[in-house]
DNA sequence: TTGTTTACTTACATGTTAGTAAGTTTATTT
DNA sequence: AAATAAACTTACTAACATGTAAGTAAACAA
């Protein structure tokens, strides 16, 4: 409800999504928000626990997303664009993937962080099987092995090509991106 | 040729692709070889020093591996999965790959360090955009549009993949891998 | 044998990091 | 009007980071 919690967990997110968890301070947040160190301190007292609060918000916002698509009855292509969108906003903006970011990370992070993002992950990873597995069986998607696995495979491209845009520059994520579109559309 | 030198770049390349960039220190390093902190300086002065080393070290690497495939007469199949048997060894011992881990970090890289890692990451993408391209020509793969694209497709699902199984571990690494096969191949 | 180079160590400078303790201001409740 | 709670700031600590300067012991070269 504080307009500053938020704007932590804004400035948090975004950084995470640049610079990397390890390389972003609490001074990164407090000199952009004009406010002392100690005051990112009295929202989150750990590093950790805004680790945690941002992915739980990034939780949230995945669901409520999930949730507004059934009610506005997008059939599986809307519901895999719509998700695929995320990854384009974030390659025009110049972010990587949260999870591809928390996840070259993983080993330095607090337990909790790592059990919160594999939480996300997995998330996300069974709302995508169950979008391609219903799309296959409406004849919207064509695919061979599992949905799961294909959902994996999707999810790890998307992370990756992001990271790669960043290395090659030029137009790598869209070339991804449509390759990626052009082999699940039949 | 000094052995302390090679040890410092094998350990230096370890920790990227554990601890990544930014999170490991000189001093993990030193600790590990049982030098102090400043013989490390004495062979890499500065950290983005150390850094390009390992970059042009793992270039050099990759093109003699290439060079070998030549002379031993590999076909494209077997070129493409000895290609990928270095991300299926790097899953085995926990690693990520070093272009998705400095990819990451890219922002907070040296400018020098972000070159290299460009010129190694270009280099391998030609590489095997390459193999692609011949291997469909000889009726040993199929797949839809440029090669190009094929090949930052499958670098950018094995680089995904690897970090991946970080944060869902149980075999998706493998099931990433097989459906990328399964898919390439007629 | 003397001088130089190699491969370090000791010791330190400087900055940054996560985190804490205690105080202050402002708003809200009793 | 007094007490309390929220939202900070000030001021600090301990640890660690990258990096440097100066010294040293051993090997090697002239």
């Amino acid at each position: 409800m504080s307009i500053t919690r938020e704007k932590i967990l804004e400035l948090g997110e975004f950084f995470i999504q640049t610079k990397g968890y390890n390389a972003f301070s609490y001074n990164d947040i407090s000199k952009e928000l004009g406010v002392k160190n100690a005051a990112i301190h009295y929202y989150f007292p750990t590093k950790a626990s805004l680790g945690i609060s941002i992915l739980k918000n990034n939780i949230l916002r995945f669901e409520e997303m999930t949730r507004n698509m059934e009610i506005l009855k997008h059939n599986e292509s809307q519901k895999l664009e719509s998700f695929i969108k995320i990854y384009v906003k974030s390659n025009r903006e110049h972010k990587i993937c949260l999870i591809g970011s928390l996840g070259s990370d993983y080993i330095t992070l607090d337990g909790s962080v790592q059990k919160e993002l594999t939480k996300m992950t997995d998330l996300i990873a069974s709302w995508l099987s169950e979008v391609l597995e219903t799309g296959r069986e409406k004849g919207l998607f064509q695919f061979k092995g599992t949905a799961h696995s294909r959902a994996l495979l999707l999810l790890s491209n998307l992370m990756g090509a992001l990271q790669l845009a960043w290395i090659t520059n030029k137009n790598t994520f869209k070339t991804i991106h449509t390759t990626i579109l052009e082999e699940l559309y039949i």
